[in-house]
DNA sequence: GATGAATGAGATTTCATTCAT
DNA sequence: AATGAATGAAATCTCATTCAT
């Protein structure tokens, strides 16, 4: 299918590098029958990320109307999305670099801030049911929160950080641990 | 300048988007010029990356051999980071989506990494004088705190988060409120 | 009918501007199809041509070989031509722009030219008769009888030309007195 | 000269059958240089068109307002277009064929009306003196007129009138006697 | 007859880089 | 140092044509 294929390519060899030759040769088909399908190399790009960032977004969503806590929503989110990295890393790889962004998105920009909307209503309800504290802005705390898993992918991606089975669990736990429980002593916080 | 011309371009429009002559436009010199300074268009930017980064490099190293202890250092971090974004604007830009992770930058790899140790270290001696909770992997907790700080400048870059002097001073609050007091109740901590 | 919508299309965009699939859609037919009929695009222009030109000739033909003086055949002509602009203004504006003068129709000199023989008989018979001045060069008279004819029709496909019944009805006239009355011994002639 | 180059090959191939390749390699350039000076292909064949259309103007306009009587000027007018085919047969095949009947040409349409308005006053003149006969409509008359010629142009470009020197010369008498002894009230005219 | 996915030659255009001046 | 004309590799995209279904 075309659009893994982009995908493949993208990821290995960026945007901007990859040629849409290339994107057919590895999808198999003649250049030209690339754009029977998209408009243009640029289109391709944007249905990677609309198709995927929706499928997350969803995910969110269900993980946000689920009966858990709040504080177990959060541990949900993070397991989603580091666990992606295990599952679709050229995937990962291209919504990270190429996407994430990228000047060339402005006309994705509610799509993306959607996702943080997200994560910031969920903090909110721990903060209205007394398990967050009252006082963390909660939209500034939803961009951290997601920025500090993004460089987590953004490390595995880059090859700087191990991704064994054990180490994506180990991140998981970390992240939350972190972020919910505090570096410091006093905020010490139950495994998820 | 021509590096200072060429980070507000690249700024606006991406490094692989812009053009030398649009540089050399910006500079108020013919391109050809551009080429008796840097041997490629490539240059120009690593030459960027370099010279901001290592100043970062070294604002951070001057916190870390501070006598401050741990807990101000990670706030004088992204208290630095994040002024950044008030000071030079386009080059935070650029910083953040060109370069960071820019398949071209293969070789700063070691530079970028350096920052991150920096981070780990201070938050591993912070973990060593009790101040900080030792079962939380330094490492992972580095890449997770720069995260947080760059997803920021981020929403910043972006346009999606308020970048006025008090939310920019907010930030820094929230940051090293939420990273290492945690969100949860039990983990408050004083303002840096 | 494929070629209809061929000439509505290449009367439109240009013949060269016009892609195979514009004239498959016009038609409301799959651009394959159109294989069936015509082996190539070009093939389809030629059609047009070939079919319509020898339209004009058989009438042309009927003109000459008419019992009417030279003069009014001429008028005739003119008529002809003239009114086709009403009837069929998109085939009009094909054989005028597309047809007449393109390198692809150097197959169908001969039927040009066929037009051309015509129309200089009927001189040649004017001018034995003693109704048409004889040092008038008939070839070159029916080349600029013709060119007339057809500024006319390019001055109406361009807009430049009012092209209402009444107008066309006195360019018809116009071009008559203009060009016979040139060729007639006295000057003025009676209208047709 | 690139513009020449240009001429050349667009009078041998047509238009859209050349290659921006084929005029550099006919212009002794690069294809690239060819973009330092024109935007695009059509911006060459615009200039061509432009500039050469100009100058036809402006010989037009001379003769207009010289002492001469308008037939003599109509003559005039006939002998600047026809010699040109002398002249520069590639050029004229261009404008002939490429440029004056082209759908691309909608923002010229202005300076192609001008000359035919000189060519409408110059028969008003005529008409007002008395020496033209008053009931002919001008306007359709210099559109007729203008077509008379361009059409023995297109004859030439076709190969299908002979185009020695006597013949071109020949043609210029034609075309006035015939065109003209239609408008002068008597019917035969003087050889100009 | 009819479809439209598939092909791929080929066209235009861009732009980093060179280099004579 | 400085210019910008010149180069040409390379990229995107178009579209006539084919052909399996």
């Amino acid at each position: 299918m075309i659009l893994d294929a982009a995908v493949r390519v993208f990821a290995t060899k960026g945007y901007h590098t990859s040629r849409v030759g290339d994107i057919a040769e590895e999808a198999g088909i003649a250049h030209g029958l690339l754009y029977h399908y998209f408009g243009s190399k640029e289109e391709v790009l944007q249905t990677v990320f609309r198709e995927n960032w929706s499928q997350l977004l969803e995910a969110f969503t269900r993980i946000e109307t689920s009966d858990d806590p709040p504080l177990e929503q959060l541990g949900a989110i993070a397991k989603v999305l580091l666990r992606s990295w295990r599952d679709q890393p050229d995937l990962v790889r291209v919504m990270v670099r190429e996407v994430a962004r990228s000047p060339q998105l402005h006309g994705q920009v509610d799509e993306i801030r959607a996702v943080f909307v997200v994560i910031q209503r969920v903090i909110e309800r721990g903060q209205a049911d007394g398990s967050f504290r009252p006082e963390v802005d909660a939209r500034l705390a939803s961009w951290i929160f997601y920025g500090g898993l993004e460089e987590l992918l953004t490390g595995w991606v880059l090859g700087q950080l191990p991704d064994g089975d054990q180490e994506v669990a180990r991140a998981e736990q970390t992240v939350v641990d972190l972020l919910c429980g505090g570096l410091t002593r006093a905020g010490a916080v139950a495994p998820v």
